[in-house]
DNA sequence: TGTAGCATGTAAGCCGTTACATGATTGA
DNA sequence: TCAATCATGTAACGGCTTACATGCTACA
């Protein structure tokens, strides 16, 4: 592992994260950036809070990987805008070339309670799937809102790949909940 | 939303992951319901620190849905022994019927920086990926013999449907970074 | 004899959340 | 004029991790 920041300590990986957001262009303010994530970063990684976002730019500031600068508005409102710099876009080239991904971690809430589906009855587990099936069929579309906007601006290719990887496992989920769905029914011999 | 703790203080999900564990039977010790939670909770949600098992059992023991029972091993060593209570299932299935989960959460460092493709070459991109796929098929084998266990000692059918829903998921990760790959080459005309 | 696994904890600290606080701008 | 959105933060806290500390037991 190679040093990437100042006096030896690391981003936490949200920072590297919403930095990795500004490496797409563009000079955004906290909100916007807060926007982008959910547009993205939401779908494989985490959406940092609002106020999060803020603290990590402002630790990305003191590692000058990114520059801010006030811009005033129509009126006399006036935002910070936030742009990656030379610094940062080196350092998170530096993260992705020295540091190996570490393996995804899943927090499943509707696998773990049917993990410990012998507490309830089968009817309230399939209601359960049922339900995030229908969840999932919105993500579908969601993804496909996202891709039809970046195919009118593409930063670059990888987001779609992404965003397809995205449908691609959710429609795998909602196969596996029909499968399960499917034999947990009492009307089918199991 | 309804009250499952005394003062009405909930049970940090991990905590009710836990409980859960051992709602499968038996009487374990911190360290056995940790390797418990390494062959099972690992896969869908985290397997917990050994130093984090101990303090939610204490939690748990606080609020009387475990009970711990001090057991005399061969020489004079001694291990505390846990086991869930009524009062502890009763908890576990209020949670089960009164909540709802939440839509799963990914993190995803694989994805994370395919999304930041752009900052590498597309062999490196392709290297990560062939190592993932790698790793993903460790996890296949994995999955297969904690199948194969519960074959011969089946605490219910749900534990089985759960890992086999793993390996589906894993194989189609493989599937879709394959996919990439192959169309991240520059051999195939893209 | 020494190492790996079994077993149980404490302490410090970071990441990230929720709740709170404030105010400008846009548009119905 | 009122609500939604834009915009920027602070404070408190919880969950979980790493590092540290300790000691027993089996086995090579």
């Amino acid at each position: 592992m190679v040093m990437i920041m100042p006096g030896d300590k690391q981003l936490p990986p949200t920072g590297l994260a919403l930095l990795g957001l500004l490496s797409l262009g563009g000079e955004l303010s906290g909100y916007e950036l807060k926007r982008r994530a959910d547009k993205t970063l939401r779908f494989f990684w985490i959406s940092p809070a609002m106020s999060q976002v803020y603290t990590e730019l402002e630790r990305l500031e003191r590692y000058a990987f990114v520059s801010c600068r006030d811009v005033h508005g129509p009126g006399r409102r006036q935002t910070r805008r936030f742009a990656i710099t030379a610094a940062g876009e080196q350092a998170l080239r530096a993260w992705m070339r020295d540091s190996e991904p570490e393996f995804p971690v899943l927090k499943h809430s509707v696998v773990l309670r049917l993990f410990l589906g012998h507490l309830t009855e089968p009817e309230r587990t399939c209601a359960m799937l049922a339900e995030y099936a229908a969840r999932l069929r919105e993500r579908i579309e969601e993804l496909e809102q996202i891709r039809e906007a970046l195919r009118e601006d593409p930063p670059s290719r990888y987001p779609d790949l992404v965003a397809e990887w995205g449908q691609r496992y959710y429609r795998m989920e909602i196969d596996a909940v029909d499968d399960i769905v499917h034999r947990l029914d009492p009307d089918n011999g199991s």
